[in-house]
DNA sequence: ATGGTTGTGTTACAA
């Protein structure tokens, strides 16, 4: 059995303690986080290293950033969605580690819509769809995770309406996200959560927590081998309602050894 | 209430 987890920590160093309280309590296999906002130099290798994990870090000075964690040997690193030599920004890291293939993805947000960030992203999740097409030829149990910025449905906020002109939920994003899933993915969480009010991410703005105005954002998407081992799935919300939380949540899942046979 | 919070790293920008 392996344990996969996601989390978008919005910065490593001043996450750690809330990190490493997770990984003692969560005790995932495999970690894939983003926006750790700092290179690998000063990235807290020491405290991860000492949990027993491997480390490889796409890092960039104060925005965005990668990371996997495994406790498996990290082969086959790649640093950069493939696609554009320009682009600068660390957004995806991917891996093989224990037999799976990973990826930790942080989708830009593509905030104010219309404009160029916004165009960035369509673009980013355009080059995101070739590297999983390319996969997908594999044949192998992958699993790309992470902050999408984007919410599939409208089951997947709060407040659908108020929310309908951003860029997390605007139909240029839906459209390209289901275009990934139509690629064969399959989402973990949606499977054995489905419907309305399961969250991922709370804004740090006007008690959204207490209120519990959350959207669904972090994602784990499998490939077809991937989707014939998944056993369980969760999200772990109490790390929302901790001292100096994170704006989003760990999303987890398990997949077992060997293929699922039939009842 | 033209607001609110967090992080990085300067006093602006991204989310």
């Amino acid at each position: 059995m392996t344990k996969l987890a996601t989390w978008n920590v919005n910065s490593i160093r001043a996450r750690l303690p809330r990190v490493t309280e997770w990984l003692d309590e969560a005790k995932p296999d495999v970690v894939l986080l983003q926006e750790i906002k700092t290179v690998a130099e000063t990235f807290p290798r020491d405290e991860i290293e000492d949990r027993g994990y491997n480390v490889a870090i796409f890092g960039q000075k104060s925005y965005n950033g990668v990371a996997l964690l495994s406790k498996s040997p990290i082969e086959d690193l790649v640093t950069g969605l493939p696609g554009d030599e320009a682009d600068e920004q660390a957004r995806y890291i991917e891996a093989f580690t224990g037999g799976i293939r990973v990826g930790s993805i942080y989708l830009p947000n593509g905030n104010p819509a219309p404009g160029e960030k916004f165009d960035y992203k369509l673009a980013w999740m355009e080059r995101l769809f070739e590297r999983i097409k390319e996969l997908m030829t594999y044949d192998e149990v992958f699993v790309m995770g992470g902050d999408f910025n984007v919410c599939p449905t409208n089951g997947d906020v709060y407040d659908p309406k108020g929310w309908a002109d951003d860029a997390l939920c605007r139909p240029e994003s839906r459209k390209r996200f289901q275009a990934l899933m139509h690629l064969g993915l399959t989402d973990a969480i949606g499977v054995l959560q489905p419907g309305a009010g399961v969250y991922t991410y709370w804004d740090y703005t006007g008690g959204a927590w207490q209120k519990d105005f959350g959207l669904r954002i972090d994602h784990l998407l499998l490939s077809p081998h991937a989707a014939d081992r998944l056993v369980d799935v969760g999200i772990d919300r109490k790390t929302r309602g901790r001292e100096k939380p994170s704006d989003h949540v760990p999303v987890w899942c398990e997949l077992a050894a060997d293929r699922l046979q039939p009842a």
